[in-house]
DNA sequence: TCCTAATTCGTAATCATTCTGATTAAACTA
DNA sequence: TAGTTTAATCAGAATGATTACGAATTAGGA
């Protein structure tokens, strides 16, 4: 599954380093949102001297190319692996950041609700204790 | 309709001070999302000398009151005044923030898809833009 | 192996937001 | 109305996330 990812990069002329595989290896190894700070701390287990611009950097080129998706949870970006299969939603526990799918997205209704309105894109997010939190 | 955020203030046992008054003429002339900046280049006009912390400390007063509600855009905290009618979502701008309401909302739908977990809120919010900005 | 553009590094800068200690003033009381 | 109390404001420093920069390194192709 790794190498989806690294399929990926080659697709958008990205070089495959070290930095960015470990970094991609993080975020899909834990289906939460994690902040630049939480990340720099996993990383810093195999690069103690990294950078945050790398890791800065190298979070917004790969939300870009769809790798990874973002939210802004506390005045914070936070970051977790994209969901590739289909179209929806999470739960995000506020304390742990840990996310639980959420199916049903209504958007034809909103569409429809909004008539003329062009919309580009939507946000839908449940927030509230995960059972280990609650 | 001042008169209801005055009650409110009140209510609170917060004091009616001309910064917080005018802090609420400015964002209930305006149905949209503004940052701190925009708010304080217009408390600017009668207030040319306002502190940041004046305004930031009331927004989040405010906001905790329910007089105000806020969402974080392009990683800045924004403002509005509070809809206090029934539940409802909101179209948002990209561009200029101006926001259109969005009654539907399947808050109970998403309730049932979760099972146990409880929620203890949750964000909807549709992006692209208004007619002025397409 | 060599070249070159992309990537990373270390660190400084930026920008939103928060904090602090001193000053002011709203609201209550006499 | 004057006095008292305490919340609110102010100016400016501090914080914390994020971005920028010039120098050094390196992935990937020739
Ligand atoms: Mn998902
Ligand atoms: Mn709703
Ligand atoms: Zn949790
Ligand atoms: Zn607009």
């Amino acid at each position: 599954m790794i190498n989806q990812y690294k399929e990926q990069l080659k697709e958008h002329n990205l070089k495959l380093t070290d930095k960015r595989l470990k970094l991609i290896e993080v975020l899909a190894g834990d289906e939460k949102y994690m902040s630049a700070k939480e990340i720099q701390s996993k990383l810093a287990d195999y690069f103690p001297t990294i950078s945050y611009d790398t890791i800065y950097r190298n979070l917004h080129t790969l939300t870009d190319i769809g790798v990874f998706e973002q939210t802004s949870l506390d005045q914070e970006m936070h970051y977790k692996i994209a969901c590739v299969t289909h179209h929806h939603h999470h739960f995000i526990c506020e304390r742990c950041g840990v996310t639980q799918v959420v199916e049903y997205c209504p958007v034809e209704k909103w569409q429809n609700e909004l008539g003329d309105v062009k919309l580009n894109s939507h946000k839908v997010e449940l927030y509230g204790y995960c059972e280990k939190c609650a």
